[in-house]
DNA sequence: TCTGGGGTCCTAGGACCC
DNA sequence: TCTGGGGTCCTAGGACCC
């Protein structure tokens, strides 16, 4: 890997890139992907406006494409589009990431298959790399993808192929307009893929947010093409070293190499909004209590231990007075024990608890996940494995009979802190009970 | 009335140490 | 009266992503 360091006065930076190549890199974007896993079981709504609510049937996070032309807006809250899906009827589900998870690794299993070396990146998304693929022509190879995937899943794709993951992500936002559904500009000129970029506002590049892009936008760049050829240097003094990095893969210099491996993350966050407001203490504590065994129950099925846990409260933000508390815990010895971890859980919420404030969300945080075996033995850890055990058993019972099977009493689920599901299609293609009925007559 | 949830990384600033 | 400088580590907050 070839390096390149840029002084600015006294310091320097150093770069970890990989020169302009020959690879080939794909991105694999699902096509309004909630909506179109509701779609599966709905063929009745192709071609009709649908969206899919957030949690609590609060905001719009997937619209089709029929729903985005009549106006909805990505993230709106669904009270405020409520106008605009009556008068143009659109149909309405909430969030079901049962269904959706199950897609996903359907989609992703078929992806291996096209290349071994696979990033997946999100719920709906993937990066192939397809340097090392034998094909003839990366056009046909990247439809020919397409058309297995929707075959095989009923999940239409878009494919954008470039050098780099950035310039493949905008490969992508054009194949997501056009026919075809994929894109390549690996065999274009230079002078094509420029014309194209100049099509495109800064906004619009991965990486590039809200605040980046103003800030672009108050320097006078505001397409692609004048960002792709920026002064370097004025960049890495106005601005960060990724923007920086976003820079030279505009140029075709890769500098986000793909993730093939696992990575054990560092961070698992339970959190929920409540169905109403909540101001009594224990009806809190239910919550906090399930999102805590929740978390305890995730961590172990990855098999890591949390050294430190933040319990945290809030008002809704979107009301005067908007408190947020917060409390972290340091563990001694790291675990990954629901029993311990709820007890110390249900400890710090009665210290942050503030009465006569209306709660809307409440959560847990465990941070500095490692994995079990990090730490070295010490003093208490025989004593540990019989409750490791019963973690175990809890485990097992409640994979085999449903969450919720054995839980801890603090925990039980009353009615105010449950969550909206109104328009649930209440499909789980993972789970027999509620897969759909077919009747032949 | 009703506004999601779950991640990552970077940076600035404070605490602390020698 | 004058009150260093440079390093590390940690944390909170910001920005970004889906």
């Amino acid at each position: 890997m070839k390096t390149q360091t840029l002084m600015f006065g006294g310091s320097s930076l150093t770069l970890f890139m990989q020169p302009i190549n020959n690879r080939i890199i794909a991105l694999v974007d699902c096509n309004s992907f909630y909506v179109s896993c509701e779609r599966l079981f709905r063929p009745d709504l192709k071609r009709k406006p649908v969206v899919v609510l957030s949690n609590n049937d609060g905001c719009i996070i997937s619209r089709s494409t029929e729903a985005k032309q009549v106006g909805i807006k990505m993230g709106e809250p669904y009270f405020k589009a409520k106008p605009l899906i009556d008068k143009y009827k659109v149909s309405v589900f909430s969030s079901n990431y049962e269904l959706y998870g199950d897609m996903s690794r359907r989609v992703m299993k078929i992806l291996k298959n096209f290349s071994p070396d696979i990033e997946f990146y999100s719920i709906d998304e993937a990066f192939l790399d397809l340097t090392n693929i034998k094909m003839d022509n990366v056009q046909e190879y990247i439809l020919h993808i397409r058309k297995v995937i929707l075959q095989w899943t009923g999940i239409p794709v878009s494919i954008g192929a470039a050098n780099t993951k950035t310039l493949a992500k905008i490969a992508n936002h054009v194949a997501k307009k056009n026919k075809l559904g994929v894109e390549e500009f690996i065999t274009k000129d230079k002078n094509e893929v420029d014309e194209i970029l100049k099509t495109f506002p800064v906004q619009e590049v991965w990486g590039i947010g809200r605040q980046l892009s103003k800030f672009f936008n108050n320097n006078n760049f505001y397409n692609v093409h004048q960002l792709k050829y920026v002064d370097n240097y004025w960049v890495r003094k106005n601005s960060s070293v990724v923007v920086l990095k976003t820079i030279h893969e505009l140029n075709g210099i890769c500098c986000f190499p793909l993730n093939f491996q696992y990575v054990a993350r560092k961070n698992c966050c339970v959190s929920r909004s409540f169905g109403k407001t909540i101001t009594d203490l224990n009806d809190l504590k239910e919550a906090v209590v399930m999102h805590c065994m929740t978390a305890a129950e995730r961590i172990r099925s990855e098999g890591l231990i949390v050294k430190s846990v933040y319990i945290f409260i809030k008002t809704s933000r979107f009301k005067k007075d908007y408190v947020s508390r917060v409390q972290k815990v340091d563990l001694p010895i790291a675990t990954n024990n629901t029993l311990e971890l709820v007890n110390l859980c249900a400890k710090a919420l009665e210290n942050i608890y503030i009465k006569g404030y209306f709660y809307s969300k409440a959560g847990v945080i465990f941070s500095d996940l490692k994995p079990k075996d990090h730490y070295e033995k010490n003093l208490f850890s025989d004593q540990n494995l019989n409750l490791d055990h019963l973690m175990k058993v809890i485990d097992q019972t409640n994979s085999k009979f449903g969450r919720g099977a054995i839980s801890v009493a603090a925990a039980r689920l009353n009615n105010n802190s449950k969550m909206n599901r109104r328009y649930s299609s209440k499909i789980d293609t993972s789970f027999i009970k509620l897969a759909p009925t077919v009747r032949a007559y």
